[in-house]
DNA sequence: CACGGCTCTCGACAAAAGTCAAACTGGGCG
DNA sequence: CGCCCAGTTTGACTTTTGTCGAGAGCCGTG
C-alpha cells in the first residue's frame, strides 16, 4: 500500500454504490475520482466482504425430500443439492451450497471449529468473503503433514482468512508413534485449553471420512492401507476429525485412536450447530455412523445421498415396526 | 400469477447468477428463458430479499467521534452520518445508515419491537428486502388515526413487509380520552398480552419525539398545542413510544401518560438492543432524556448532533469533577 | 366464443459496468 | 539526484446488463 488511500474510498464508494443505489459514473464525481476507479474499488469492496452478497438457500430446503429427511433423522435442518440432468459438476454444487449454507450460519461474535479434508478445503475455497472481525476460527484436530492442500491448518486458515476471522491453529500432530507420547501431549497445556476450548465453539463445520485405502488418513501416511483394512473389520465405519468412530458413532477402541490428538466427541456434541457436509456417494455408511452418533443437526448432500438416507430410514423404523 | 413459475425460477436464476457467478446469459441457456427474463427475475429476486446485499456499516463507527461517544455515553455503539460539504441531504443519509445498520442488528428468529414517526417510516422506506421468516415485528405502541403514511401500524406493518416477516399489530388507540378506560384496556387481556410480549424483543427501532406544536402528538390531535405547551412546563423533555418523559428518561407523572397505551419504558430496558435514530438537531434535549434514562444502546445520529452529545458530556463531566 | 385484462416473454436498443494497457505518482535506494 | 518499482489512476474500448414496447398465452366474463 502506497498511502492507503484505499480503506476508506472503497467503503465510501461501496456505501454510495450499494446503500444509495448511485451509479459509478454518479459515484466517481461525487468522489473525484474516475468511473474506473470506482469499478475497481467496488470488486476491492466484493472480493475483501465490505458488501455482502448472499442468495438464500431456502430453494434447497424446500424440496419435500429435505423435509422427510429432517423428520426421519431429527435433523435441524437438511439442504439438498439437485443432481439430475444438466449439473455440470454435483461436487462443486454440494461444495458452492455447503459455503452459503455456512455463511448463513455464521453469526458476529461466533467460534468456528473447523475439521479438515477435501470437502472442507472445496467449501473453503469457493466461499465467498465476509467481514466478521469478532468471529474465531478454531482447528478441531492435529495437523497431517500433508503434500495436498488441505492440511487441517490450511483449511482452518483459509476459512479465517474469507471471513476476516481470527484462526487459531493447533500446534500438534494428528497422530503420534506412541499412545504414551499422545497422552503427555493431550496433558500439555497449550494443547488441553486448545482441545477445551472446542466445547465452546457456536458452530462447527465437517465432513466424514470413508474407512479404505482412498482415505486421506491413508494417502497422508498416518495409518496403512493394511491397517486400515485391519480397523474396518474391527468395526471401523467412518472418520470424524482424524477419529475412527464405528456404525452408532462412537470412538473405535483401538490404538490408533488413541494416539490420535483431536476434539473428543462429546466436545463435538455440545456444539449446537453442526454442520456436516457429504459430497461423495460412496461415504453413505461413514454418513449413516456420524448421523447415528449425533454428530450432526444441519447437513448438506446430494439428492442421490438423501434418496439413499431416506430408504434407510424408512426402512428401518418399517423393522423396528 | 398465471402459472406461477414465478419462485422456483427466481431462486434458480439467482442461486446461479449469484452464488455460482454466471453471466446472464449463461443462466438464461441453463433455464431455457431469455436473458431479458434472467435480469427481470434477478430484479425480482433482489427486491424480494431472495438476494442480500448489505455494506458493511463500519466506516460510520469507525470515526473517532463514534469512539469518544460509545465511552462517553456508555452505549453500546454508535454510528455517525457524515453531514459536511457536499452530502445532498443528511436526514436520507441518515435514514439509510439507520436502515443499514438495523438490518445488521436482526438476526433469525428474533422478535423486533417498532414504535413510530416520522423517522421510523423513512427508514422502513429506504429499508432493502430481506427474507427472515421466522422474524416477528411487533408494534411498541397504540394507534393514531392519522392523516400521514407514518401511522404506527404502517411503520410496523411496513417493517415486517420489508423483511418479509411476521407484523403483530395492535389493536387499540395511542391515547383515550379517561384515564379509566385506559385502564380498563390495558386489563384486557388482548392488549395485556400484546404489551407483555414487548419484553420478550430482541431489538428496538425508535426515534425521539421533542415536545413542542410540531409534535406529531399535536398534528394528529392528542394533545392541543397548548397542553403541550404545559407539559413542557411541567418538565417534558422528550416523547418515546407516545409517551412523555422528563429530563431524566423517566414517564412524566401526568394525565396524558396515564391514558396512553403502550409499552412501559421498563419493558423498552429490558429489550437487549435498543436502536434510537435521530434525524433533527431540535431533537438534542429528547434524545439526551432517553439516553439519560438508559432507553438507548444503539444509537444512529448525524455528526453535528454527535458532536453536540460530546461537547455536553464533557461539560458535564467537568462539572462534576 | 369473442373480448378485454392480465401477466409473462422476448428481441432490440440504450445504458452501465468491466477491462486493459498506458501514464502517473511518491517513496526507497544506489 | 535520478532511477526504478509497486501500486494507482485513467481514457478508450468491449462486454454485460437494464429496459421498453410488442406479442403471446391464459383466464374469467359478457
Amino acid at each position: 500500500m502506497a498511502i492507503r488511500p484505499a480503506e476508506q474510498l472503497i467503503h465510501k464508494a461501496a456505501w454510495l454504490y450499494y446503500a444509495h443505489g448511485l451509479r459509478q459514473d454518479q459515484v466517481a464525481s461525487q468522489l473525484n475520482i474516475s468511473r474506473a476507479s470506482v469499478a475497481m474499488y467496488l470488486r476491492k469492496a466484493r472480493e475483501t466482504g465490505i458488501v455482502n452478497i448472499s442468495t438464500s438457500t431456502q430453494l434447497f430446503t424446500d424440496d419435500v425430500l429435505a423435509r422427510k429427511l429432517e423428520d426421519a433423522l431429527s435433523l435441524d435442518a437438511v439442504w439438498i443439492a439437485p443432481e439430475n440432468d444438466h449439473i455440470a459438476d454435483p461436487s462443486t454444487e454440494i461444495a458452492v451450497l455447503a459455503a452459503s449454507v455456512f455463511l448463513e450460519l455464521v453469526k458476529k461474535g461466533d467460534r468456528i471449529g473447523v475439521a479438515w479434508g477435501r470437502t472442507v478445503y472445496m467449501i473453503a475455497d469457493v466461499m465467498s468473503y465476509a467481514d466478521l472481525q469478532d468471529v474465531t476460527v478454531v482447528q478441531l484436530c492435529g495437523n497431517l503433514g500433508a503434500p495436498y492442500s488441505y492440511r487441517p491448518d490450511q483449511c482452518t486458515m483459509e476459512i479465517a482468512r474469507r471471513l476476516n476471522a481470527k484462526g487459531l491453529n493447533f500446534y500438534a500432530p494428528l497422530v503420534l508413534s506412541t499412545e504414551e507420547l499422545a497422552r503427555a501431549l493431550r496433558a500439555e497445556p497449550v494443547i488441553r485449553e486448545q482441545l477445551s476450548g472446542v466445547s465452546e465453539c457456536d458452530l462447527a463445520l465437517y465432513s466424514v471420512g470413508a474407512v479404505d485405502a482412498d482415505s486421506h488418513l491413508v494417502k497422508c501416511g498416518a495409518l496403512t492401507p493394511s491397517e486400515m483394512a485391519d480397523l474396518r473389520s474391527q468395526g471401523a465405519a467412518g472418520v470424524i476429525a482424524g477419529q475412527i468412530i464405528d456404525a452408532e458413532g462412537k470412538v473405535l477402541d483401538c490404538s490408533y485412536n488413541r494416539r490420535v490428538i483431536s476434539a473428543e466427541l462429546a466436545s463435538l456434541r455440545a456444539i449446537a450447530r453442526r454442520l456436516v457436509v457429504v459430497q461423495e456417494d460412496s461415504k453413505f455408511e461413514p454418513l449413516l455412523a456420524a448421523i447415528a452418533g449425533g454428530l450432526c443437526t444441519h447437513l448438506v448432500v446430494g439428492a442421490r445421498m438423501a434418496q439413499r438416507l431416506l430408504d434407510h430410514a424408512a426402512a428401518t423404523t418399517e423393522k423396528a415396526s
